[in-house]
DNA sequence: TGTCACTTGTCAGCGACTGACACTAAAATC
DNA sequence: GATTTTAGTGTCAGTCGCTGACAAGTGACA
């Protein structure tokens, strides 16, 4: 449910298919190289197209790095408006997160998308300038987020904080979670890392208080 | 509380008069064109230095930006530390940075550093490269808070993702409060920024649950 | 079929950043 | 106080990310 529509024009077709071939490039050598090792050309090259074309197609080394991580956040974004609005909203990210994750289960080439999503959040990891810029990205779907919880609860998307406090707090315990999960790269399991987002959030309410003698 | 302890040396002194003078040089020059708009050329060029030294002092042309939210991020950390035992994290974390507000009004130099922290958040509002080498450095920071917060509580730094998790919300509280106040630039205005803080957390147990009917 | 709009390659150039080397001046040693 | 050691600096040449401008090729559409 996540495939863009597949559009007519050869030149679409063919405009849509040198753009997966350079992330796939990218994608290849980043993983035998890493980021910093990897140069622009290289990448073009690879794809048989020229330096300036890769730059037409990405504002930046770094935007080729993380494409692969906008189709998740843009299902992510899909499953909570989909979801049911008697949910609370923090319920309702939690079971959006969750129907991301079994979306992979279900396709053919789940899989796939997987391994992928997880070769990039490994190159985050290692590589300061990528993290950097992922986070910046974080923070500005962050901003879509707290707009589609304000619509769902009916409240004042910019006057009432609650919306991006919500976003904020949920991405917060995503992260921490994330960082629990991945203390050594590897195939990502989605399973496993799900679990553990759960638990973060059940213990999100905890952190208010004393913790002494709870551990 | 927060100033290096003056060194004695000829050569140790010149070292910090020519950072200070480069951090002081780019915060004029990026105020007047702009991050983007002025080259680490000119920023040298202004303390009479060759490039190649302000490479020697700074990593990289962020970390000259960002050197004057290093003081205030120091001093949270110490507040932090200050902080009695019998106090709750958040709690903590809140009067921390409460005493870090009020530090500005009673030191004489005060005024002049909140000014140049106040230009260094326009800076990084403006500017997308530097907002995500910031949240970078606030993701760094947050390590280390969490890890004194462990430490204050008795618990694994580790093992319990609690420390990590209210070091991260804090944080996201943190950044809501200061995108509801500076709407428009110009002066930080501590008080009103802290204000907002407090309310934030306040509305932060709030966003469990429903809203509905609770605007 | 011919025109038009769009995509691409080439090239020249800027700015961030780095390694190597020579030079100068503080600092430590005698 | 003279000398040897050490640390900081300037210069230079080079790489890489990224951009503007122009020319050439190729799908779209009448």
């Amino acid at each position: 449910m996540v495939g863009a529509a597949t559009v007519s024009g050869l030149r679409e077709r063919k405009k849509q298919q040198t753009r997966d071939a350079l992330i796939a490039s990218a994608q290849r050598l980043f993983a035998a190289q890493g980021y910093e090792g990897t140069t622009t050309g290289q990448i073009a090259e690879a794809v048989d197209v020229s330096q300036r074309t890769l730059f037409r197609y990405f504002a930046n080394k770094d935007e080729v790095a993380l494409a692969p991580l906008d189709e998740a956040q843009d299902s992510f974004a899909a499953a909570l408006r989909a979801r049911p609005r008697r949910e609370t909203p923090m319920t309702a990210m939690r079971a959006a997160m969750g129907s991301v994750f079994s979306g992979y289960a279900d396709d053919e080439s789940g899989p796939r998308r997987l391994r992928a999503l997880g070769q990039t959040f490994d190159l985050i990891v290692r590589t300061p300038s990528l993290h950097a810029t992922h986070l910046r990205r974080v923070a500005d779907r962050e901003a879509q987020i707290a707009a589609i919880v304000a619509e769902r609860e009916g409240v004042d998307p910019v006057a009432d904080p609650r919306p991006r406090l919500a976003a904020a707090v949920f991405d917060a315990a995503l992260q921490v979670a994330s960082t629990c999960q991945r203390n050594e790269p590897g195939e990502l399991d989605p399973r496993a890392l799900y679990a553990e987002l759960e638990r973060t959030l059940d213990a999100l309410p905890g952190i208010f208080g004393h913790w002494r003698r709870t551990t």
